[in-house]
DNA sequence: GTCTATAGGTGGATAGAC
DNA sequence: GTCTATCCACCTATAGAC
């Protein structure tokens, strides 16, 4: 008796993982219109044909990665304000555990820039990111404030400061593929949270 | 008698400006490899072909695009620099203008945006913008440092405080092409220059 | 499941009429 | 100078062999 059914579907999953996290590279620095699934599969290793059996189109496989990316950023936040400690700390947990994961892996971020500025990602990713777009921001407004209450962080209205933020983020990533320019220090959390700062 | 040689020139040239113009929004927003020869003709309200009158391929437009913005920006620091003034009073000055500028015509940092997210703009484009990086970044860092001497700006390294600088800007340019969350406050010029306070 | 080969469509660049 | 028509390369998606 061959694999069971249950143990199929693993395999798939796990290569549909890998096919996810080749392409998430490939868009994250050519974007969707200048990705083409030849660069997919040869950066996934499988040819060309052979994507179609996991995704039925170049867009579906973008808007896999955009879905990933958006949980991804909604979960770190609600990580953030799980943690014991003052909305201040948490603030800084934030900081610090974003800006470590924009160097080390910017194609997560990147991959949401890239759909900004693919201008109408249509359909379900277009949804997705609107979620992001939302619900993201409202758990950072939130965290903020928390803060100003606190009298940690400026009476700023918090809107703006988790506006500001993340457009940081999302530049840091940004100027992250940038081949020259390598030797400038990279930012440290407390220049991050000096946005913060009263 | 015609037209004279000189007022000819002068046509063409402000028949390619428009042009230019008119590419530039279609580029920023939907980056160079999704931007077809027959947007730019519709934007611009030309025919297809004629397109080649004036560039001899699509890439060339957007270097073209690429070498205004850096200039703008270059421009625009050295604007700064010679101002009356402290260095605080002048990154004051920067910060507003640059602000200004982003939310009403933002295709001119977004075609900076395009072309480092677009990955390797051959040729003539990734010299433009290699100078662009370096000169602008330079001019930026000397300012900064000024306000540093003054006392009047956090001892941060300036590479850094220009690089969040630079990042925060392209990420609100990015983002104000989204279409939601336009009810999102503007930022102001205090909140940018947080960044530098001591 | 995985591959290669192919059909169909799209878009960049050019030729040539006006 | 400006336009339309055409060529050709490339890319997506599918069919079908193994």
């Amino acid at each position: 008796m061959p694999r069971t059914e249950a143990q199929n579907q693993r395999l798939k999953a796990e290569r549909r993982r890998a096919l996810l996290e080749a392409a998430r590279r490939v868009f994250a620095r050519k974007g969707l219109a200048a990705s083409k699934m030849t660069d997919l599969a040869a950066a996934a290793g499988i040819s060309y044909g052979l994507v179609y059996h996991y995704f039925p189109d170049k867009e579906s496989v973008f808007a896999a990665l955009v879905e990933e990316s958006v949980q991804q950023g909604i979960q770190l936040v609600a990580e953030a304000r799980q943690h014991s400690g003052s909305p201040w700390e948490q603030l800084q947990w934030l900081c610090t555990r974003v800006l470590d994961g924009v160097q080390r892996e910017p194609s997560f971020p990147l991959i949401l820039v890239q759909a900004h500025a693919s201008e109408s990602v249509p359909g379900p990713v277009g949804q997705a990111l609107e979620r992001y777009s939302s619900q993201f921001f409202q758990q950072l407004v939130t965290l903020i404030e928390a803060g100003q209450e606190e009298g940690r962080v400026v009476r700023t209205p918090a809107a703006e400061l988790a506006w500001m933020w993340l457009a940081t983020i999302q530049g840091l990533a940004l100027m992250r593929i940038l081949p020259h320019m390598n030797h400038v220090p990279y930012p440290k959390t407390n220049t991050l949270l000096r946005l913060f700062a009263p």
